[in-house]
RNA sequence: GCUCGGAUGGUGGAAUAGGUAGACACGCCGGACUUAAAAUCCUGUGGCCAGCAAUGGCCGUACGGGUUCGAUUCCCGUUCCGAGCACCA
């Protein structure tokens, strides 16, 4: 009897879903363990086979843990709303809700091929009303609350209300849009109107007027992480810079908080430095310029203040607020000018001409505080507007940017740190001793820095202080296809709906484009107001929205009193292992660790931090497959004979390819074009090339999970995928190999039944060697799979074949079926029963590996002296090292060699080597 | 430009508290079974040289140096590839 994988595979997934194997719950009695994957967004083009990969890996690690005893948590879900289901609806004229609930069919339908352990129960769907009741409910807290720094922890609104009734904001440390400052008075004589002004300063879900990225192309703007190279990440269309007022974040409150916690997670060093960058620390000082004749000042920020020395000019950015004041009405033309060029230019631009160097003068002069010189004030593109205050004093001597500023206007540069020359370039570097500073001179800068910092604050001109790159993020999106805000507006001001009107449920709607007006869909929507009339907001959430928090809703998916229920809270606590791709570092995994900081400090999570470790997968690229057509003709040449013809290159399905060798037959079939192909073979063969490309469908190189369960079953792609190659990094696929971990598996069937189907199994006593295979592979295995190290698992569980040859003693196949569960669940679900056994694989005990069967008698020691003689004795492995010293040396083949000198030493690495230096 | 990874046979990849480089698998060569094919099994397989052969010698982990009895592993420099950040003051 053959291993028949597909009748095996379909009679267990079946039993497994009948007897509820996989379904979890809270026990205090065992230790959990939460194993998570990334939710998928369902996409039309339904899974190919790198989308598993990370699923596998995290399933091999969530049974090996059940199988340790641990009560394990595996759920899975949707990412369900979001641009792309909007964009394909819109394409194809059907409505997102219909598409989505038939592209998650069929991802379902993939995924229950593969046999993984998810407990189905607990799955979640962003779209859902019942879920996004909890998306919109954590949004209503980050409006009610705010950041305080004193505190170093949100509080609620009603506080700072409190607060601002007694004593206005004087003395208030908190995290906010613009400083402002009002007394308890000015507050009490306010409207309500200007009232919920001043608190949308510091809510940390607040609509402002700010930049934003607005891509014309979707209709809707995006967040920082959306966008890379001026170009929207979704679509890849040009995105501009907008004054608009929109929904934010203010995750620039818990920058440090995030920049803290990293150091505590179990993440890769790469992915915590993307974190770093992206939050971009960077301490310095504020720093006030007086302007000539004016009482107004200009603010800066710098983490160069050892330089101030040799500041010759000032830069504002051309959207600078007090660009207008600053300009004379010499100059007003001119500015007027450059700002609107600068305005008309996109952002991909300005980036793509970093190298130009542009900028106007201002017409005014500010006053250098430890020089006295009066200094220009220039506006310029190379001063960005976000960051810092839009302003920065130019050091031209000590920065490469001010330098060729400097060059271009003609400006005076003036070293203040020895190095370089600054005749031909900027000198850098933050190191060096410092010249024409006063009373810096003399000191290295790591000891100017401080001194000068010191110095400005005793002269009041400004204060030390840290800087972030990291920005509030945007939160409303003109779209259809996300989450309500559950908000609706009197006038101007923003109202929070009640937590019991939640869900705001997304309204049906034919047509979900965006108005002729360009307002957002949700305003073509008959009746989006409260009862009372007030309309409701017309941008949706952005698609991390509903994935910030969903790991929490797993814990407790049907509650509808609470997001998460304190006891499945308390029990579950965190994800112990986080399985995805690295391509969420700045989007998801930081909105993520905001969200769950913030429910945190409500007292909602008792964890701070979301996802404790965290495996990130590489990619699967495509290996494109080619055949050769000779130009002209529908002839077509094998790869090994094309340098003979004139040839074009044209990809070919790899799904009609074997081993790069084409199945000339199904080619014919394949298009209609092709079906009088001739062929031009090398031996026979129609050899063709290949490369590695991105997988897709136009490269004709997907390869489809279900064709590789169809054809070899799901246990052998679950292992194969693992074999491929170390999880974390990126490679191709290619089914070449796929035969060894097939062949594999029939060869572990054949132990257990010969031809006809009668089992083998014997209960006769395993030898030492066959123990001894047994015990290496589990300790192998073991330590693999605890290093996320599969590959080599399962290269483990192919040399114990290797060595076992044709053992079917019991003793030896038992514990090694159980060992092989995480990776083949239905192949040895199957052959456990075979064992006799009638309860599931998955509750049987972990095997032990005994050390005594690993340690041996003798021990062959390799023996090399001065590297040249070679020659292999054996040792008890405990005896100790002098006595294999003496042994060595006295062996007849060493006393030849030696000729009677005395070794130099005799170095003995245990278990190891021996060598005999002269 | 800055930061971080990486480079090992025809291919994917093993092996780093420094200790027999190339595990395991694919592919390929040869063989068994078969009318044949598939499937299965056995054998060989880094390169060069010598030998009928068992076997022996030399070279070999991108390149050039260094430390060491000994380096794929550690250090310095170079080249190439990949990733992240990028007028961030």
């Amino acid at each position: 009897m053959e291993y028949n994988f597909k009748e095996i595979e379909a009679r267990w997934q079946q039993r497994w879903r009948d007897e509820h194997t996989y379904r979890v719950g809270v026990d205090p009695k065992r230790p959990k363990y939460y194993v998570l994957d990334m939710f998928p967004y369902p996409s039309g083009a339904g899974l190919h086979v790198g989308h598993p990969l990370g699923y596998i890996a995290s399933d091999i690690f969530a049974r090996y843990k059940r199988l340790n005893g641990f009560n394990v948590l595996h759920p899975m879900g949707y990412d369900a709303f979001g641009l792309p289901a909007e964009q394909y609806a819109i394409q194809t004229g059907q409505h997102p809700a219909v598409t989505t609930a038939k592209n998650i069919a069929r991802y379902r339908e993939q995924l229950d091929k593969i046999g993984f352990s998810f407990d189905w129960e607990r799955e979640v769907r962003t779209c859902d009303p019942a879920y996004y009741k909890w998306t919109q409910w954590v949004f209503l807290r980050l409006f009610d609350h705010y950041y305080d720094n004193t505190a170093g922890r949100a509080l609620p609104i009603a506080g700072l209300v409190a607060r601002f009734e007694q004593a206005g904001n004087a003395g208030l440390d908190a995290a906010c849009t613009a400083e402002m400052h009002f007394t308890a008075d000015e507050w009490n004589g306010w409207s309500d109107a200007e009232k919920e002004r001043a608190l949308q300063n510091y809510r940390l879900a607040f609509r402002a007027d700010t930049m934003v990225n607005w891509c014309p192309k979707l209709g809707t703007v995006l967040a920082n992480d959306e966008v890379r190279d001026g170009l929207s990440v979704r679509g890849g269309y040009p995105v501009e810079q907008k004054r608009m007022k929109q929904w934010l974040l203010r995750v620039t409150a818990y920058a440090q908080r995030m920049l803290d916690g990293l150091d505590a997670l179990e993440w890769s060093d790469s992915l915590k430095e993307i974190q770093r960058n992206w939050i971009g620390r960077s301490e310095g000082a504020q720093l006030f310029f007086d302007i000539a004749g004016s009482t107004d000042k200009l603010e800066i920020f710098t983490t160069r203040p050892d330089t101030i020395f040799g500041v010759t000019f000032m830069v504002v950015a051309p959207e600078h607020e007090q660009l207008a004041a600053l300009t004379t009405e010499a100059q007003r033309a001119e500015v007027e000018a450059y700002v609107a060029e600068t305005r008309k230019r996109s952002e991909r631009e300005r980036m793509a001409e970093t190298r130009r160097v542009s900028g106007v003068f201002t017409g005014s002069y500010a006053v250098n505080p430890f020089t006295g010189r009066e200094i220009p004030i220039y506006a310029s593109d190379y001063v960005l507007s976000g960051y810092g205050t839009g302003a920065i004093m130019a050091v031209p001597a000590h920065d490469s940017r001010d330098w060729a500023f400097a060059r271009r206007f003609g400006l005076e540069i003036v070293p203040v740190v020895e190095g370089g020359n600054v005749e031909e370039a900027s000198y850098d570097a933050k190191e060096g001793r410092m010249i024409n500073s006063g009373f810096l001179d003399g000191k290295e800068v790591r000891e100017a820095i401080p001194a000068m910092l010191g110095e400005i604050e005793r002269r009041g001109l400004g204060r030390r202080r840290v800087n972030y790159r990291l920005r509030d993020a945007i939160f409303s999106r003109q779209r259809y296809w996300g989450e309500p805000f559950p908000i609706s507006y009197r006038g101007e001001t923003a109202h929070p709906l009640p937590d019991d009107r939640l869900p705001l449920e997304l309204p049906p709607m034919a047509d979900f484009g965006p108005t002729e007006q360009g307002e957002p869909p949700l305003a073509r929507a008959a009746g989006w107001c409260t009862a009372e009339g007030e309309p409701y907001e017309l941008s949706t959430m952005p698609g991390f929205a509903g994935s910030s928090a969903y790991y929490l809703r797993y814990m407790d998916p049907h509650n509808d009193t609470t997001l998460v229920g304190r006891e499945a809270n308390a029990y579950w606590r965190q994800v112990d292992l986080y399985v995805g791709g690295i391509e969420h570092a700045t989007g998801h995994l930081m909105y993520s660790r905001f969200w769950n900081m913030f429910l945190y400090d409500l007292g909602l999570v008792c964890e701070p931090e979301p996802f404790r470790r965290l495996i990130n997968q590489g990619m699967i690229q495509g290996r494109s497959n080619f055949v050769y057509r000779v130009v002209g003709t529908n002839k077509f040449v094998s790869y090994g004979l094309k340098d003979q013809y004139e040839t074009q290159e044209i990809h070919v399905d790899v799904n009609i390819v074997r081993n790069d060798l084409l199945d000339t037959e199904a080619f014919r079939r394949w298009m209609p074009d092709f079906r009088d192909a001739e062929f031009i073979l090398e031996e026979g063969k129609y050899v063709c090339g290949w490369a590695i490309e991105k997988m897709s469908k136009s490269m004709f190189n997907v390869v489809n999970p279900d064709y590789i369960v169809e054809n070899y079953g799901a246990d052998t792609l679950r292992m194969y995928e693992m074999f491929l190659g170390p999880l974390e990094q990126s490679k191709p696929w290619d089914t070449n190999g796929i035969d060894g971990v097939h062949k594999f598996l029939k060869r572990l069937w054949r132990l257990f039944y010969d031809r006809d189907g009668r089992l083998l199994v014997t209960d006769e006593a395993p030898d030492e060697k066959e123990l001894r295979t047994l015990h290496k592979t589990i300790r192998k295995v073991t330590e693999d799979i605890e290093n996320f190290s599969f590959n080599t698992s399962v290269a483990a569980f192919m040399i114990c074949l290797n060595e076992l040859g044709d053992c079917s003693k019991r003793a030896v196949l038992e514990p090694l079926t159980v060992l092989l569960a995480p990776f083949a669940p239905h192949l040895a679900e199957e052959l456990w029963h075979a064992l006799g056994h009638t309860t599931t694989v998955c509750d049987a005990h972990y095997p032990v590996c005994e050390e005594k069967y690993l340690v041996l008698s003798t021990f062959e020691y390799p023996v090399s002296i001065n590297g040249k003689l070679r020659f292999r004795r054996s040792y008890p492995t405990d005896a100790d090292a002098d006595a294999i010293r003496a042994d060595v040396v006295a062996q007849p083949e060493a006393q030849k060699w030696l000729e009677g000198r005395t070794p130099k030493k005799v170095i003995v690495v245990p278990n190891k080597i021996i060598n005999i230096v002269i």
